[in-house]
DNA sequence: TTCGTCATGTAATGGGTTACATGATTAC
DNA sequence: GTAATCATGTAACCCATTACATGACGAA
């Protein structure tokens, strides 16, 4: 009894909040929406649910039929969909409120920005300027490591280094710009979640 | 019995091809030389240590004495320093010799390009363009799926996607001039290992 | 003598995948 | 009717971290 993850928990509420959903169509917006990190497999989501359906979080219905698929009168089985109960909704409010340090480290944080829609502006500041911070730090070590031990490393080491330096710097420059632009006030309203008509019927498993 | 890690395995026996050393300060080179990705603990590194000796890749050396540590005659305990043998060393040849499409998945590209310097050529070549196909592979799958589903995304979502297929377009760029390097012959010699006297004596427990 | 860092280890736990098992539905 | 994909699940394993336990050494 547990199988707790943070991230895919705070994912699948996320998602549900916009719509409700059943396990399979939920992975697949998982390995998309949520930028290229993190592909969970069935064998992560599936107990998951479960844990948050018992939490209270969510509720299944087994939707013995669903909307107007072409061709359908009969009974259909088996599918399960996902609907965030009032309490879920409240349990990722909450969530979405706090912005402790681990919201800007690297398993976190994408999740976080990937539902920044539903985030008060201020806790947007406080994670996006966390995060920056927090790669600045990294940046710090890094310089001061290479400037202690350059002479001892090869040319594909040091290249390496270099590299990995500079997507950092890169990621500091774009949370520059973020940041900027919150400040400047355009930063998009908070509760927006366009739902248009949903035709999700693409074909691909889409995992990077 | 077991442990096996992969990249764990194949950066510890990198490492000590270079020059024997105990844990703990393969532990700091781990975290350093080998870019940012990857800061093992001890709970990992200790029990993969203990399984390559039994593997027979490498001895442990109690050494009762460091060669001329200021002050010290009399007996020292406890620091045990690795050695990589001649059959752990033929053993990593042989994984560098490998160019599977393991060697140029997330996981394992790092390490692998953090020792081209002890690599061959067309290995090189191989695992470079095998990382570079794969992740235009990924680019594609990413732009279908951004083309498909761009309406239904709000701003931070897509802006955050749009960040992470930079990151990777950013990525493919490098790869082509390395690759450039690499045909132009003006890859660096296989089989390098510049070692000048190791003066070890850096104070920070470098963790990004 | 106390503090920091060097140094080695282990048991419990966590968070995830793989491989497998099952079956319904759709498209050809 | 058969292949692909949709759809749900579980058990066994894997890899690594955390928290803990221990202790030596050097410098203030």
């Amino acid at each position: 009894m547990s199988r707790r993850s943070g991230v895919l928990e705070f994912a699948i509420l996320g998602l549900l909040r916009e719509s409700p959903m059943h396990g399979y169509e939920l992975r697949k917006r998982l390995n998309t929406s949520l930028g290229v990190f993190r592909a969970f497999s069935y064998g992560s989501l599936y107990p998951c649910l479960k844990t948050l359906v018992t939490q209270g979080w969510l509720v299944e219905e087994h939707s013995s039929e669903e909307p107007l698929t072409a061709a359908s009168l009969a009974g259909r089985r088996a599918k399960i969909v996902y609907r965030l109960t009032a309490a879920g909704k409240e349990h990722f409010e909450e969530l979405l409120a706090h912005s402790g340090p681990d919201a800007w480290e690297d398993e976190q944080f994408g999740v976080r920005f990937a539902f920044f829609g539903h985030t008060e502006r201020d806790v947007r500041m406080r994670v996006l300027e966390g995060r920056r911070s927090r790669l600045e730090e990294r940046l710090e070590k890094m310089r001061a490591s290479l400037a202690r031990t350059r002479e001892r490393l090869d040319d594909y080491t040091l290249e390496l280094q270099r590299h990995g330096m500079e997507s950092v710097e890169r990621e500091v420059r774009w949370l520059n710009e973020l940041i900027e632009t919150e400040r400047a006030g355009r930063g998009r309203a908070t509760g927006r979640h366009a739902d248009q008509g949903r035709d999700d019927t693409d074909p691909t498993d889409t995992t990077y």
